[in-house]
DNA sequence: TTGAAATTGATAAACTGTCTCAAAATTATA
DNA sequence: TATAATTTTGAGACAGTTTATCAATTTCAA
């Protein structure tokens, strides 16, 4: 557990360095714990890690999670009323096909889209941090 | 001001009918303030209406705006701390390229993206009733 | 018109996330 | 290694947004 996640503690270290920020024991076991996971809110990061560390606090676990967002390697996301936080180096899954029938929901990839979403962010002067695409429909099972 | 809106307003009568819910004169009213707008907090549409109906609390906003989600007259969209609710009939397709940095949205439309959309959810075996694309990103303005 | 059922308004409560601050931990320096 | 300056932590208070509560009012079918 200690080895893993090398190049992204090289990445919170350099950030830290840059800022005067310093690397602290339960900066790198939230780290540790954030980057086993695809996306996560604070709250159930919160309970999972209190069998680790039953004093971390919530305010703690926000703060960092926030820290990694400067990182870099975190992305915040709102979905419904609460934030969850993505693991960047896992991207590439966000978009969603939803069932309205059964709620199934299917998770796609799809390179040209992505393309296009740039070319229009590009054509408006936006720059892209993040996006969301939800198709919402019936799948084969629930259309009959 | 009272004969505008009757597309909508039947489709939220049917709705009512549909699962034993009154016509209420704040519906009525809340409806034709929400359909002028594009998209709208509760809180705005609380101080929007106060002058003209200073009584009307904003409990009762919210659970209208939720009633017109449910009717399929409105979607609601989570961005920061605060939920917006869109106005699903003013456009049959609107995307939206979101700046992080001031809230400035700015809707377009991509033929190509729709069209690609329809691969995947064909590929899928799924038929899709409607979508929902949001790019975040800092706009010129907010990137310097 | 009447009465059962739904709705409203005011406010309390819940929820998520941030702020405060004394105590503790970290890092640079000697 | 010891010291001191600075940052971080934990716990709870606090703030902003949304929902729940409930007595009083309104709607609507009969």
């Amino acid at each position: 557990m200690p080895h893993k996640h090398v190049k992204e503690m090289e990445a919170l270290k350099e950030h830290l360095g840059k800022h005067q920020l310093k690397l602290t024991r339960q900066r790198e076991l939230i780290l540790n714990a954030f980057l086993r996971q695809e996306h996560i809110t604070a709250e159930a990061m919160y309970h999972q890690l209190a069998k680790a560390d039953p004093h971390l606090g919530l305010a703690t676990i926000y703060r960092t999670l926030n820290l990694f967002c400067d990182a870099g390697l975190a992305q915040a996301r709102h979905f419904g009323s609460q934030t969850k936080y993505d693991n960047v180096s896992h991207k590439g899954h966000h978009d969603h096909l939803i069932c309205t029938g059964c709620e199934k929901i299917v998770e796609f990839e799809n390179e040209e889209i992505e393309r296009l979403q740039e070319e229009v962010a590009a054509r408006n002067g936006f720059t892209i941090k993040n996006h969301r695409l939800e198709l919402y429909g019936l799948c084969s099972s629930c259309r009959h």
